[in-house]
DNA sequence: TTCTATGCAAAGCATTTGCAAGTCC
DNA sequence: GGACTTGCAAATGCTTTGCATAGAA
């Protein structure tokens, strides 16, 4: 759980630090119209624009990230950023993560000339309750 | 290169044909923006319409493949569906292939209980080109 | 007090959709 | 001929932006 721990210049509003608290809260993978709706239940005038601003801005100083879903067109954004992977649900379209590391980071380091800095691993399938409903019908 | 072949009751259209055909002539990833620029040297009244209702359209019956890249917010569209992987430079943007499998399937088939049919791993970067670039300013 | 951040609303893009006309089988 | 497709344009949905005001340092 990382706090806001800004460098000069940059300030620390109730704005930023709500949506960080509702994101690292909720460990779960939202759009930014789900945090805007979460988070206006505590600050009820905030705007969406804001919201998306300090997602922005919480992703590049590196307190979040986002994922970009193949399956359906939007971003998330996760409150965690110690490196895992996600797995996404093909049928109830929610987004897991999993810890452990299926791909080891040094060895992906140079392909073809090109220096590979990151990876993203996204797993697509179809997960345990959808399974279970599956059955059941 | 799979040439259409489409079950009853879908028509092979002179628009599916040639957005296929581009798309599998190019070997490069392209947005459905750039598909319908070349698309229209051909047949100059198509529309951005018709290019998205055809790359969907393909991509549901298995002749393309559709990727939403993290760094730039839209669809890019592989006219190859050999099971592949994808490296996006994060300065010029372009994307690459990676063409030997970094990851088995096989091994990720089944974790914490949900069902993996299939995985998509970006590589994130700087390509060749863009280190040199860099190196030369 | 100064300069960044916010709220609001409008704009920007990528993508989707409704409908009449066109065209493939 | 009939149903599927297209072209066109309007609509949609997510995200960004301009600007005056509010508020952190």
């Amino acid at each position: 759980m990382k706090l806001l721990n800004l460098p000069k210049g940059n300030r620390l509003t109730r704005q930023r630090q709500i949506i960080l608290a509702e994101l690292q809260k909720k460990r779960q993978h939202l759009t930014a119209q789900q945090i805007y709706n979460l988070v206006r239940k505590k600050l009820p005038k905030i705007s969406l624009g804001t919201v998306y601003r300090n997602l922005k801005f919480l992703q590049n100083h590196n307190y979040i990230m986002g994922l970009v879903c193949n399956a359906h067109n939007c971003e998330y954004f996760d409150g965690f950023i110690d490196h895992h992977q996600h797995f996404t649900c093909k049928i109830c379209q929610k987004v897991y993560d999993f810890k452990k590391p299926l791909l080891k980071k040094g060895k992906i380091l140079k392909q073809d000339g090109h220096q590979i800095d990151d990876y993203q691993l996204t797993l697509i399938g179809i997960c345990k309750q959808c399974l279970q409903k599956k059955l059941s019908i």
